[in-house]
DNA sequence: TCCACGTGCAACCAGTAGGTTGCGCATGGA
DNA sequence: TCCATGCGCAACCTACTGGTTGCACGTGGA
C-alpha cells in the first residue's frame, strides 16, 4: 500500500498526473472496470508491472485513486473528487486572469478615445 | 519570435504548461501587466531571461500566449482561450468517468439486492 | 555613426521522470 | 506443507526538464 492517507492533494499534483496519457489511461481503465491491480492494469499497457506502480504512485499522492488490500491482492480504484475540484480551481484561476485583461483593455479604451 | 503559429494545442500541452508554478506566475504577470518582454518577466522572477524563454516557449506551444515583435524587444501577452477549452475538456472526461464508475455501481447494488 | 540594449542560439550541468531487471517476502490454495 | 502468485524494494539506465553561462546579431537612439 501506498500511503492513501492523503497528505496535501494540491491542484498542482492533480495537473501533474493528469499530464501523462499513461495514467488518463489507467483511470480510464479503473472508471471501466471499477478497480485493478498493478498487475492487471500492466497486462493492458505496455508497461511493466513496477511502472505501472511508479504511475499509480504519482496518481495516489494527487488523491486520485485509493488503494484497498484485499488478501495478498491489492486493488486500486480511482476517486474523481479532486479533479473536480481542480478543474473549478482553474476556471477560478481563468476567471481572475481574465478579468485583469479585460480591464486593462478597458483602460487602453478609455485612453485611445476620451 | 518562437512559432505562435498553433501547430496542435492539445489539452495535454495546457496540463503541461500549467503544472509548474513559475510558468502559472508568469501568466498572472502577463494578466496583471497586459504583457511583459522576457527580459522584463527575468527581472520579476527569480531565474534568468534564458530560463524565462525556455518556459514562455512552453507556454507558446499550448498556445496560452501569443508573441508580438514591436521594434527590438518581442511582447508576449497571454490567450486564455486555451485554458477554457481544457477545463471543459477535463469535465468532460470526469464525467464519462463518473458515468461508468455509477453504472458499475449500479449494477453491484442489483446483485446484492435482487 | 556608434554604442547599448534586447534577443536568439548553443553548450553545458544537475536532478528528476519513466522505464527496466532482479530479488526477497508473504499469503492463499492445492 | 509447499509452491505459485502478487507485491515491494533497490539498483540501474536513458532522456528530458529546468537552470546556468557565454557569445553573436540586429536595431533604436544619442
Amino acid at each position: 500500500m501506498t500511503r492513501t492517507d492523503e497528505g496535501e492533494q494540491t491542484p498542482e499534483d492533480v495537473l501533474v498526473a493528469l499530464a501523462d496519457p499513461i495514467r488518463r489511461e489507467v483511470l480510464t481503465i479503473l472508471a471501466r472496470e471499477g478497480g485493478a491491480t498493478s498487475t492487471s492494469l500492466a497486462a493492458s499497457l505496455p508497461i511493466t508491472r513496477q511502472a505501472v506502480a511508479k504511475h499509480l504512485a504519482v496518481l495516489d499522492r494527487a488523491g486520485l485513486v485509493r488503494a484497498h488490500r484485499a488478501g495478498r491482492e491489492v486493488r486500486y480504484e480511482a476517486d474523481l473528487q479532486p479533479l473536480r475540484r481542480t478543474t473549478r480551481w482553474m476556471d477560478t484561476l481563468a476567471a481572475q486572469w481574465e478579468h485583469r485583461l479585460n480591464a486593462i483593455k478597458d483602460l487602453a479604451e478609455e485612453a485611445t478615445e476620451p
